[in-house]
DNA sequence: AGGTGAACTGCTACACTGTTGCATATGTCT
DNA sequence: AGACATATGCAACAGTGTAGCAGTTCACCT
């Protein structure tokens, strides 16, 4: 599956909007974070570090295994992304938009993941809010929804 | 953090349950499996591989690594346990009641996940029930709700 | 402009979790 | 007991992510 497939291609202004959003972090902008940010930006899914890496390659700015490690880590640092879990066992990063950096429940919101293509969404509208009572001694801090189903690309 | 510390001391009753379980199921109770079965039966929380292999090997029932990985696929295609994924990336097993096996909906329960030390209950009695709406296209089979916070361990 | 120092980057090597292939051992059934 | 299916153990491998360290880049200050 080709990830160009999930990406607009790219536009002068996708890539300002990376830049400024680093910029106004107060961070260096350098060409990896910025190219990185600028890919999640632009597709509506969470994306895997293979396929980020595969779509930095294809935009001309192939990035080291390990430094892209590390530049999503300060993404999620910085608030600019966050990362999700799956039955994988492999993280899948999303662009944080700008209103769930500012909601004080930080990019608190459902799932959902294909069981048969494993591709993640957010579900930014979609807040988890439960009425349940634990067994004596847990403490709830947070709550995580994930919906597994069928996507569109996935239809029979 | 020694797993012994979880683990009643096993009683031949517990054994037993275990191979009259896999028998039932008209399956080769081999010693690997009744050993298994026995552990996840006798914990009240959902154990990693790692942490199944040290009972074992307390319990002088060493086993190789790869045979407790299938063990544990086994066990699991034959519902006498299930898995669960959690952000460290590692798979916790744990036994399925008798109820949840005969229940239509296979082990739709939620879970806890402790962040301080990463224990992972399954809370049997609380079933997700929600009312929402996907984006057109998508379709929802299955919903997962896992709860992070503080377990009684952990209590400061 | 040019120098300086903090930071970012890339490389290598490694850790951890889980899987595959294959030879050997075990258990069930006759 | 013997035959056959299958369970086990060993070795080698794959995928994902991390740590250490040397070299480079960039923002800032003369
Ligand atoms: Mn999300
Ligand atoms: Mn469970
Ligand atoms: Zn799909
Ligand atoms: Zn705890």
């Amino acid at each position: 599956m080709s990830i160009s497939s999930v990406l607009p291609s790219q536009t002068s202004g996708a890539s300002l909007q990376a830049k400024s959003l680093i910029q106004e972090a107060g961070e260096r902008p350098t060409l990896s974070r910025q190219v990185v940010l600028e890919i999640l930006l632009n597709t509506p899914r969470a994306l895997t570090h293979t396929e980020i890496a595969s779509a930095a390659a294809e935009a001309g700015n192939a990035l080291d295994r390990v430094t892209l490690y590390r530049v999503l880590d300060w993404l999620i640092d910085k608030e600019l992304a966050h990362k999700i879990a799956s039955e994988d066992r492999v993280w899948r990063f999303n662009a944080l938009s700008r209103d769930a950096q500012n909601s004080s429940s930080t990019h608190e919101h459902a799932h959902f993941q294909c069981k048969y293509c494993g591709q993640l969404y957010c579900l930014d509208e979609l807040r988890p809010a439960f009425a349940f009572t634990l067994p004596p001694g847990f403490q709830c801090e947070h709550a995580e929804l994930t919906l597994r189903g069928r996507c569109p690309d996935c239809q029979d």
